[in-house]
DNA sequence: TCGTCATTCAATGAAATGATTGAATGACAG
DNA sequence: CTGTCATTCAATCATTTCATTGAATGACGA
């Protein structure tokens, strides 16, 4: 940790951001945080980890400057520190699809025949809302969608899609969306509504990046 | 390494690039490879390493997809992938620029009084130029400004600028740059300018930037 | 074919990271 | 003040990363 000069400093507090976005795990306590503010054991129970290992990947977030913490009562919130965080993220995720092949594999292997899927554009999305021409539903659980969703979404959790595929016009194109473009929720929903006859397709990408774009979010009632 | 859902395993990948930018010494390799492609040889060189660590860095590169590799006879040239690696970079800086206390620390301290170095916005830098206002410096080495400079700019490497400054009219301003935003010399070329009774101002970001902003370029005849 | 040279590989040990466990801290309710 | 609960800290061990060394590979020129 000698530090030679001041490049090397800066280089090596730059490789401590990128570090902390070195880890899956990590990854994806991001996604759950760009949803909204999450206490400790609201995350782990999200993501199915012992609340201690949550919190010390915490603090690693948290000295790379992703994420904030702010103490209410017993609890401690974190959110991510702002929109820069979702930027780094894309962008990684970008050299990733463009070089990795083994990304291009998975998403053949698991996103079957994802080129059918062909996503909704936001631009797209918003001009179909207008006209009336699609229904949007938010598959995301219900806690999520409350701290805020696309205006006009009805929320769907993927558990309930096929109950209320029952009641919806089948002649109707759905749109789905869920926490981001590669969550895989909104390719399950899609992937069941069609199966059950229905024509859906899915949003892009996610809450966090409509949010990002300065599109207008509707909170729950 | 159990893959379990296609997100997780997506998930490892997108922490492999991140990983990969996880180090100040790739960090640096990025930079150098950003000015140009390099033979490992070379790049080692650069950077005062071993031959051999130079190249398993870039084995992690490149099982990251942020570096290409092209053989050329005995000579292996690397290069960047494409300009989405100096996006990513780029945002991982923004995310510690913003958000470590630790990189405002540094930059206090040892690019002394930053602030007084106003930069020059590659807009303003185009507009000056047009108006032929100020001297253009590239303090970069030799080979690095042969590979691609702005146009209109002097290669003055930051060993003989005072030499140089001799012969430079006082009462005009000089615009530096070099190798990207933190890069050290175009500090110290300023720097050194103002001791030496010159107008001089950095510009904000270097050649990488310039060229990805798809600005032109000039090469060495 | 042989020697040379750029690069990569393999092996070693030192250091950092990650997961788990259980104990410590700090805030609130009674 | 005491008990409870969310969070953090500390200690451990397994795993991974990193730098270094020296040997292997692979392409060129004689």
């Amino acid at each position: 940790m000698s530090i030679r000069n001041p490049k090397q400093a800066l280089y090596e507090q730059f490789a401590i951001v990128a570090k902390a976005l070195g880890h899956p795990l990590r990854l994806e306590m991001i996604e759950h945080l760009a949803q909204g503010a999450r206490s400790v054991e609201a995350l782990a129970a999200k993501l199915g980890q012992p609340v201690a290992n949550i919190s010390q990947h915490l603090q690693a977030l948290r000295r790379a400057g992703i994420v904030s913490a702010e103490r209410d009562g017993k609890f401690v919130h974190y959110a991510l520190a702002d929109e820069s965080v979702l930027d780094a993220f894309a962008s990684v995720r970008a050299v990733a699809e463009r070089h990795v092949a083994e990304v291009d594999r998975i998403v053949r292997g698991y996103f079957d025949a994802r080129d059918q899927m062909l996503p909704v554009s936001r631009d797209e999305l918003q001009a179909l809302m207008r006209d009336g021409l699609v229904t949007l539903i938010d598959v995301r659980p219900p806690d999520e969608f409350a701290l805020g969703h696309v205006p006009g979404a009805i929320n769907v959790p993927l558990s309930e899609i096929k109950v209320w595929s029952v009641g919806a016009a089948a002649d109707r194109e759905v749109v789905a969306y869920c926490r981001g473009p590669w969550c895989v929720m909104s390719f399950e929903a899609v992937s069941a509504l069609r199966s059950l006859g229905h024509s859906a397709r899915r949003l892009e990408d996610g809450m966090p990046e409509w949010k990002a774009a300065g599109l207008p979010v509707e909170m729950a009632a």
